[in-house]
DNA sequence: AGCATTTAAGACTCTTTTGTCTTAAATGTA
DNA sequence: TACATTTAAGACAAAAGAGTCTTAAATGCT
């Protein structure tokens, strides 16, 4: 599994708030009703999105989540890197302490391409763009 | 994480099998020195390469494992396949119960693309192409 | 037959991930 | 000020992954 759980929920309630709310803060009880995702579990999650600057998150009546940037500016890679991290794209496929262009394993020169892939699609795609594909 | 712990000590195994094997069986002893990998973890994962097919395994002095198979015939993808399942490129990027054509999430076709670049890499590397990296 | 070697199998522990629950803090509203 | 709403935070539990250890079974050698 590529992205852990945490993250797929990451993705999955950003693209909620993106498509839910009209510029008011939305209700984690909303997010998590929509997706079916854990209430606090997602809560937790939505936390550090807050701490990595893509969430606004306001307490008290009215309150909840709201993205800092728009969705056009907003992008997946943004989300992995908050709840995962990098590491995927700079760890050796097959475990090796060190992965880099000096100290290859035989897998490295397949494995490379395979994760500038996956970063460009992940720096391509912005919310934006996903949403519009649910219209 | 692509691969799990347990499918990179397999991939490592496997190679060092290719590599330091002369047609004998070699010991799981000899590959965890060489691997660094834990001896008895190792030798459940040997124990699921040879169920599946991909390895023998003879008792006794002078046993140990052998590629069932030559290299050139053992692909990445039977590796993967038998210790991880093949999982990584029929589950949906955000954890949604079903993937398929029909019933698409916004990462779909996106998605799609990569898994199929990983499966083809995976399939089209046999263990022999991989260990002619080293010499 | 007896011994040393080597894989097989399962119990057990440790760590990380995932998920739940409770309480605190902030904020708008009446 | 009192209250309802909502996020923040941390303790706790459950499940999965990773790793260790012990014992059993098979086999070759003397
Ligand atoms: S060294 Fe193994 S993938 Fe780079
Ligand atoms: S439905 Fe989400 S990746 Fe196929």
């Amino acid at each position: 599994m590529l992205l852990s759980k945490s993250c797929e929920y990451a993705i999955q309630a950003v693209l909620t708030i993106a498509r839910k709310s009209d510029g008011d803060y939305l209700p984690v009880r909303k997010i998590a009703d929509e997706t079916g995702i854990s209430y606090h579990f997602l809560g937790k999650i939505l936390q550090t999105l807050t701490k990595a600057g893509i969430l606004n998150s306001y307490k008290g009546p009215n309150g909840g989540v709201a993205l800092v940037r728009s969705a056009a500016e907003t992008t997946l890679l943004d989300i992995v890197a908050a709840v995962d991290g990098l590491g995927f794209a700079q760890r050796c496929a097959l475990g090796l302490p060190k992965c880099s262009d000096e100290s290859q394993c035989a897998l490295h020169e397949d494995w490379g391409k395979i994760c500038k892939n996956m970063s460009q699609m992940l720096e391509s795609r912005s919310i934006l763009d996903l949403i519009s594909f649910y219209k």
